[in-house]
RNA sequence: GCCGAAAUAGCUCAGUUGGCCAGAGCACGUGAUUUGUAAUCUCGGGGUCGUGGGUUCGAAUCCCUCUUUCGGCUCCA
């Protein structure tokens, strides 16, 4: 007999090699089918880990924790839609015979599979077909069996059907290690786990194709990607549908639009934005904002050129790293000389700290500046205002001594969490960005001062207690990063703020100092941007507001709306008034009724609605209304006094 | 850059297997109306159907080029 530990501190005992499934079913029948997966916890295991994920069928041999996956864990989810793209792959074999497979993992929002296709192609009106074909296979009730396999069957299995991609994965796993699963007529090379039936596969969703290069790899075969989602519901299908159509609906270029803030033209090229008057008056609120800061914790401006002479990126190493995948060079008038764009401002900033002899008593030096870059993504990258190729960086360089690097590191760690607290982000992930240790030829700078970089972002997260991934091979060429990643509308991950620590442009550009003891000295550089970008970080915050943004950073916070004709020359005084006391507002007196004048102002996202007729006339009141909620009416001081009440409230 | 999809009026979209001067709503202009909390009515102007080429008696519709956009991949200083 072993001993099986529930979740809730219980402990039964069962049969050696007894399953998931008979536990469930020793609980009750209801349980035992809805149950997907088991997670197992062997009792060394560290209280961190979340244990072992285990087909239900699998036998349990000794004592373990015990966890019941459903529907509602990650786990659970994880394990169905990882079934779910064995079911696709077998429809898609039914559908296509010869189609050979690369991957099929579950991801975040259901599972994909890679497939090389031959000559033959999918596109939308395909994928009801293939919803068909899953749904049929899925009522056929097949089982999904474990096989163990020695290595050399397995090759040979798939070399007589001719899958050259599970060939390369086989080639690579040890013998031994290696399992198949099969579900109906399907066999697939898998470590597992998988349901116990296709049966529990209700509903069916193909939801794109994409390429994909083979392992990732630019050089290689691309195959198709078929990407589906799938529940154990309908009904869950249809609120998935509901959610995503919410999604679209808070897309910043689609609010972009709605709310006149930018644009863009091929005219004047792609990825290169155009602000509107409006989206230009929240840009300067954003920056405002954070000047007004830098400014109190001892931040000096600078501003610099938008073009350097080529030499200044030779010499920072930008030229050699991305010259031939940049805006080509400027050239002039005059033989051989020539400029470049500015794809960052470090180099300029550089060229500041070297316009004076520095002493260790004027570190730290903090230059920032709001500087405008300008990089030649691909064309396929450009997303919206995500990812643009001429873009403003909030950015900032700190020559600091290196005895003072963790202090100023852990400063800019604060104030990135000021300023996102200050905008309500509260769904971020603080990122630890290191070198790829396999391909360091992908870096400048020396091993030991790479390994002192790394060691010191890592201690600055662990002072400040913040909760952070390690992700290897993000760092950029220069140096490691910490970064701050927030999702957007639909779940794909941006980076917005940055510190980045740099032992190397301060040796390329022979920044010195002169330390206490009369000698030289090389100081350390931080760059550091809380948005990141402006661009991308309006796209953000747009798209987690729904275009609703605080009031403080509301481009046209109020809007005075006359009832009638008659009452314009009140409502443009107390617009005038509300404008005396910095509160962005105008008046709508158009021609319409007041009905649809609300209606438009509101689709505008313009939180305060003030509506002034006879009454208010006669008072001297307004009537006011926030965010589509009566305020009552209010005199215009009382206005006053309750709109920088809800500011200050914001930026508490 | 790669794979796939798309581009019709300022915006959102119709436009059937190629067939008379290419349509609607909103927006814009005009006249009426002077409005009390999410769309008042009238009349009107506006499109070389993204670009250039080709097939055809005939192209918004079929084929190719380029541009831009969308979904992924790769990339991301």
């Amino acid at each position: 007999m072993i001993n099986i530990t529930f979740p809730d501190g219980s402990v039964r005992q069962y049969e050696k090699g007894v399953t998931g499934y008979d536990i469930a079913m020793s609980i009750s029948p209801r349980l035992a089918a809805e149950v997907l997966a088991v997670s197992v916890k062997k009792p060394g295991e560290p209280a961190a880990s979340k244990g072992t994920t285990l087909d239900l069928m699998r036998p349990i041999e000794e004592d373990v924790e015990l966890r019941l996956l459903k529907w509602e864990d990650e786990e659970g989810k994880h394990v169905f839609w990882h079934s779910s793209s064995h079911l696709m792959a077998e429809a898609l074999e039914a559908l296509y015979p010869g189609v050979k497979f690369g991957i099929g993992p579950a991801i975040e929002n259901g599972f994909y599979y890679d497939v090389d296709l031959g000559g033959a192609t999918i596109t939308d009106a395909d994928f009801a077909k293939i919803e068909k074909k899953m749904l049929e296979l899925a009522r056929g009730k097949e089982d999904f069996v474990r096989k163990e396999v020695s290595k050399a069957d397995a090759l040979a299995y798939f070399t007589e059907k001719g899958d050259q991609y599970k060939q390369e994965l086989i080639s690579e796993l040890e013998d031994g290690t290696i399992t198949y699963y099969t579900n109906g007529h399907f066999t697939d090379l898998c470590r597992g786990p998988h349901l116990k039936n296709t049966d529990l596969i209700k509903a069916v969703k193909i939801t794109a194709i994409a390429g994909a290069y083979w392992r990732g790899d630019q050089e290689r075969q691309q195959l198709t990607r078929i990407y589906g989602i799938t529940f154990p519901k309908k009904s869950l299908l249809d609120e998935y549908l509901v959610v995503l159509e919410e999604a679209k609906k808070r897309d910043h270029r689609k609010l972009g639009k709605e709310m006149e803030l930018f644009t863009f033209s091929s005219r004047v090229g792609a990825g290169l934005p155009l602000w509107l008057p409006r989206g230009a008056v929240l840009r300067n609120i954003l920056e405002n904002f954070l000047r007004k800061k830098q400014g109190e914790i001892g931040y000096l401006p600078v501003v610099t050129p938008h073009i350097g002479a080529k030499d200044l990126y030779v010499t920072s190493g930008h030229y050699a790293k991305y010259g031939k995948d940049s805006f080509r060079p400027i050239t002039t008038p005059q033989e051989g000389e020539e400029f470049m764009l500015k794809p960052m401002n470090c180099p300029h900033h550089c060229e500041i700290y070297r316009s004076s002899p520095r002493s260790y008593k004027d570190l730290p030096l903090r230059f920032a500046e709001f500087g405008t870059v300008y990089r030649y993504e691909q064309s396929g990258e450009l997303h919206g205002l995500t990812r643009v190729r001429g873009f403003t960086q909030d950015d900032a360089h700190l020559f600091c001594r290196p005895d003072q690097l963790q202090e100023e590191f852990e400063k800019v760690i604060d104030l990135i969490l000021y300023v996102f607290r200050t905008l309500h982000f509260d769904k971020f992930t603080a990122q630890v960005s290191l070198r790829d240790p396999n391909n360091h030829e992908k870096y400048i700078g020396t091993d030991e001062n790479w390994a002192r970089a790394e060691q010191g972002i890592i201690d600055a997260a662990r002072n400040k207690g913040l909760p952070y991934v390690v992700e290897t091979g993000e760092a950029a060429f220069y140096g490691p990063k910490l970064d701050f990643m927030v999702k957007d509308a639909i779940g794909r991950s941006w980076q917005l703020g940055t510190i980045q620590v740099d032992y190397n442009l301060p040796e390329r550009f022979d920044l010195e100092y002169i330390g206490a003891d009369g000698a030289k000295h090389r100081p350390v550089m931080i760059h550091r941007a809380p948005f990141g970008s402006i661009e991308r970080f309006v796209a953000v915050l747009l798209e987690h507001t729904a275009g609703h943004l605080p009031l403080w950073v509301q481009p046209e916070q109020v809007k005075v709306l006359p009832v009638s004709e008659k009452y314009t020359d009140y409502a443009k005084k107390v617009c005038n008034l509300l404008n005396n006391s910095d509160i962005r507002a105008s008046v709508d007196d158009r021609n319409e009724t007041l009905g649809k004048r609300i209606r438009e102002v509101s689709l505008m996202r313009v939180p305060v609605l003030v509506i002034v007729g006879e009454k208010e006339v006669a008072d001297g009141t307004v009537s006011v209304r926030k965010d589509a909620v009566d305020q009552g009416s209010m005199s215009v001081d009382g206005l006053i006094e309750f709109i920088n009440n809800a500011v200050k409230e914001e930026l508490a």
